[in-house]
DNA sequence: CCCTGATTCGC
DNA sequence: GCGAATCAGG
């Protein structure tokens, strides 16, 4: 392969988009990453900042509204959390700061269409003894640390130190993994015949 | 371990 | 000019 005027095109198309490398590369098929970086370098567009803007912008109050409208389109309204001891998992409510900071409106490659969400929030007792347990063992990964294959449960509160996430092996194309998906994604049968 | 971009240097 | 290998890092 070679870069051609299209092909050329498209990497600087996408690099301003904010995609990275390695999704260029895919997407022009027959280079790989570090191709594309190669070549970003040599095209002298490795500075993603637009030309003459001096404003760096700081991502830091925009964390959390970017990863919402990345992962989650309607984010869940949460009840206030009773007690603190019982951290009082949400019906699939996806930890704010999840999504990976990318610059540039990058195109989210469409993560999993959201669940349904229950506005109630029955659980049964294995699934929770089941989470429990796991809590346990959680590998207390750090949001850096997450990946499409870890489990992104967040345990803890967030306004501590004690804050966490589950981080075992995710369910395949799940955020969560087996016993956390047991709590996040719940049937209507589980829900049916529980009264509050 | 997964990923990111940056750099080097033989081709 | 090209890009694999390597580096540095989250």
């Amino acid at each position: 392969m070679s870069w051609t005027d299209e092909r050329v095109e498209t990497l600087k198309r996408m690099w301003t988009e904010g995609q990275s490398a390695s999704q260029i590369a895919k997407e022009l098929g027959g280079v790989t990453r570090n191709a594309v970086i190669g070549k970003v370098h040599r095209l002298g567009l490795s500075n993603r900042t637009e030309e003459g803007e001096a404003a760096p912008e700081a991502p830091a109050a925009a964390a959390a509204p970017a990863a919402a409208a990345a992962s989650a389109p309607e984010a869940p309204r949460h009840e206030p959390v009773a007690a603190k001891s019982a951290p009082e998992p949400e019906p699939e409510a996806e930890p704010a700061p999840v999504a990976t900071f990318t610059p540039r409106r990058p195109i989210v490659p469409a993560g999993q269409p959201l669940p349904p969400q229950p506005s109630a929030n029955e659980i049964s007792p294995e699934a929770l003894a089941s989470v429990r347990e796991v809590e346990k063992r959680a590998r207390k990964l750090t949001l850096m640390e997450l990946t499409e294959r870890t489990c992104k449960w967040p345990i803890g509160d967030p306004a501590t130190e004690k804050f966490w996430f589950c981080g075992l092996p995710s369910q395949a194309g799940k955020p969560y993994c087996e016993a956390h998906v047991g709590v996040a994604f719940q049937p209507m049968s589980a829900r049916r015949d529980r009264r509050r």
